[in-house]
RNA sequence: GGACGGGUACCGAAGCGGCCAAACGGGAUGGACUGUAAAUCCAUUGUCUUUCGACUUCGGAGGUUCGAAUCCUCCCCCGUCCA
C-alpha cells in the first residue's frame, strides 16, 4: 500500500541496544509475560509472533500497538512473525466480546485479509539480514484440518475444565446470551496456531493484546503438553484514554490506518486531540522516540500545556510513520489553515490542495440556480446532519457556518453568487468539523 | 420437548389500557469557559413542518377497545432451569 514510505519508518533507528524487555517494560507496554520470559528474551534471539484477526479489510490504531511491538522486537534482533487470521478469523474470538459475533463470510475474510497483510508489510522488514519478518496464513494449516484428527491430536489436551476456567468464556457464560460452541473452540484454534508455528518456524514467542493472555496461555500449555518444549507468551496493556472512551474511536467512527476509511487528515487530527493526560504514554506506546526525548516532552507537558507541543509530535510522527511524510505536510497545512483562523484569501486550488483529505461532497450547479438551495438541504445532502430537525438545531444553536460566516436564519439559502469562484462552499460544524462541497457544472452527486 | 423469565429509541433501563414520542442514566451533538485538551455548566437528542400540528416507532403478524408499548391469539428470537 505505502511501501514507498518505508524509508521513513527505518531511518529513523536502524538497531537497537539492550534488551528488548527492559524496552517493552520502561515504555509500559508489558502487562504480563511468562515467567522465564525475561531471561530469555536477553539470551537468546527468539521467533515470535501476533496474530491479527481480519474482521474489517483495514487495521485501526488500536493494532497500531501491537504491531509496532513487532517491529521493536525485530529492531532488537528477534524474529517477527504476523499472522493473519484467515482461518481463526472464520470462526471469531470470544475475549472481549460481551456477545455472540456474526460469521464472516470466506469472501469477506478473503478481501479483509488482503487489506491488512499490505498494511501489516508496512511496519515490518522482510529483508532483514538475519531476522526477516514474515506474514503467515493459519488458513494454511487451519483449513486442512480434519475434526477428527483435531479432536485426537489437540482436542485430547485441553479438559472442558481449563477452557471453561479461562475469562473470555466465563464471562460469556455467566451473560445472557451465552457462548456458541463455535467461539468456544476458537481458544483451541490458537493454541493450535501456536504449536504449528512452534513446529514449522521454532516460534517461542506469542505476542498479543491484554485480552489475548488466556488463548496464549492456551497456546503455551499446548506446546508444553503436546510436545514437552516451554513456549512464552507477552501480553500489552489495553490502550485506554483518559476520558474513558475508547481508544481509536472518534465521533466519525473508528480511526483507521487506511486512507481510504480514515483520511490522513482526519488520522492526524485524532493524534492532536489526545488527552494530555495520555499523551505521554502515547509517544512512548506509538512512535520511537527514547527516553530522553519523551522526557523532555514530560517537561513541556507539565509546563506549557497549551502550546501541546507532546501532541504535535506524536500527531507528526504517527501520521508520517502510518501515511508518509507527504501526506502528514497536507495534513499539517490543512490543519493549520482550519484552526489557525481566517479562510479568507486562499484561492480555490489552495483550498482544494488544503482539503484534500476533508469529508466532501459533489453537488451539481444546477441545485443553486433559481431560487437556490435552502441551508436546511444543503445539511442534509451533505450528511453533515442527519435530518432537517438536526440542520435546525444546529443552526439555532449557531454551530453551522459556511464559508466562516455564521448561519443564524434557519431559511437562508445559498445562491451561486456564495459560492467562492463558483466552485466551492465551505461548511463547518462547530468548532472542528469542516466539510468541503464542490460544485460541477454538470455531474451531478 | 416442558416450566419460567425476557425482547422498549445509539446503548443500558423504566413504563404494564388514555396524562407515552415514551421517565432516568450513559453516549452523542451544539454552546459557554479554554489550549482544536480535561473538568464543569447550559441546550438538544424519532421524522416532516416548526406556531399550532401531522406522521411513523416499543421483536413480527393479527385481534379486543372510542383508545394499546401496555390486554388477547399465533409466530420468531434470547436466557435460566428441567427432560
Amino acid at each position: 500500500m505505502h511501501l514507498s514510505y518505508l524509508p521513513i519508518i527505518t531511518k529513523i533507528r536502524v538497531s537497537e541496544q539492550g534488551n528488548i524487555f527492559d524496552e517493552f517494560q520502561w515504555r509500559g507496554l508489558l502487562f504480563d509475560a511468562t515467567a522465564e520470559l525475561k531471561e530469555v528474551l536477553a539470551t537468546q534471539r527468539v521467533t515470535a509472533y501476533i496474530g491479527f484477526d481480519p474482521t474489517a479489510s483495514s487495521l485501526h490504531v488500536g493494532s497500531l500497538l501491537p504491531i509496532m511491538g513487532l517491529a521493536r522486537l525485530q529492531r532488537f534482533g528477534h524474529t517477527p512473525i504476523a499472522l493473519v487470521g484467515g482461518g481463526t478469523g472464520l470462526i471469531g474470538d470470544p475475549s472481549g466480546k460481551t456477545a455472540e459475533r456474526q460469521l464472516l463470510n470466506r469472501e469477506q475474510v478473503e478481501i479483509n485479509l488482503n487489506g491488512i497483510r499490505s498494511q501489516l508489510a508496512q511496519f515490518l522488514d522482510f529483508d532483514r539480514a538475519g531476522n526477516p519478518a514474515q506474514i503467515v496464513n493459519n488458513l494454511d494449516w487451519l483449513g486442512e484440518l480434519h475434526l477428527i484428527d483435531f479432536l485426537r491430536d489437540v482436542g485430547k489436551y485441553f479438559t472442558v475444565n481449563y477452557m471453561l476456567s479461562k475469562e473470555s468464556v466465563k464471562r460469556r457464560i455467566q451473560s445472557d446470551d451465552g457462548i456458541s460452541y463455535t467461539e468456544f473452540t476458537y481458544m483451541m484454534l490458537q493454541a493450535y496456531d501456536f504449536l504449528a508455528l512452534y513446529r514449522l518456524n521454532g516460534c517461542s514467542l506469542q505476542m498479543g493484546g491484554s485480552d489475548q493472555w488466556g488463548n496464549i496461555l492456551a497456546g503455551t500449555d499446548l506446546i508444553r503438553k503436546a510436545d514437552a518444549a516451554k513456549a512464552h507468551g507477552l501480553v500489552f496493556p489495553l490502550v485506554t484514554n483518559s476520558a474513558g472512551t475508547k481508544f481509536g474511536k472518534t465521533e466519525s467512527g473508528t480511526v483507521w490506518l487506511d486512507p481510504e476509511r480514515t483520511s490522513p487528515y482526519r488520522f492526524y487530527q485524532f493524534w492532536m486531540n489526545t488527552d494530555d493526560r495520555d499523551v505521554i504514554d502515547y509517544l512512548k506506546y506509538f512512535t520511537w522516540l527514547t527516553r530522553e526525548e519523551i522526557a523532555e516532552f514530560e517537561k513541556s507537558v507539565a509546563e506549557d500545556p497549551g502550546s501541546r507541543a507532546a501532541q504535535k509530535e506524536l500527531a507528526r510522527l504517527v501520521t508520517a510513520m502510518v501515511h508518509g511524510e507527504d501526506a502528514f505536510e497536507k495534513a499539517l497545512v490543512a490543519s493549520k489553515v482550519l484552526f489557525g483562523g481566517s479562510l479568507g484569501n486562499l484561492s480555490v486550488s489552495d483550498l482544494k490542495d488544503i482539503f484534500e483529505d476533508v469529508p466532501s461532497t459533489s453537488l451539481s450547479r444546477d441545485v443553486f440556480e433559481g431560487a437556490g438551495l435552502g441551508v436546511l438541504n444543503l445539511c442534509t445532502e451533505t450528511g453533515i446532519t442527519a435530518s432537517n430537525g438536526e440542520a435546525r438545531r444546529l443552526i439555532r444553536q449557531g454551530g453551522l457556518f459556511i464559508n466562516s460566516d455564521q448561519i443564524e436564519d434557519e431559511n437562508a439559502v445559498i445562491m451561486p453568487s456564495n459560492l467562492i469562484e463558483n466552485q466551492l462552499l465551505i461548511l463547518r460544524k462547530g468548532k472542528k468539523n469542516y466539510h468541503l462541497v464542490q460544485v460541477n457544472s454538470e455531474a451531478s452527486s
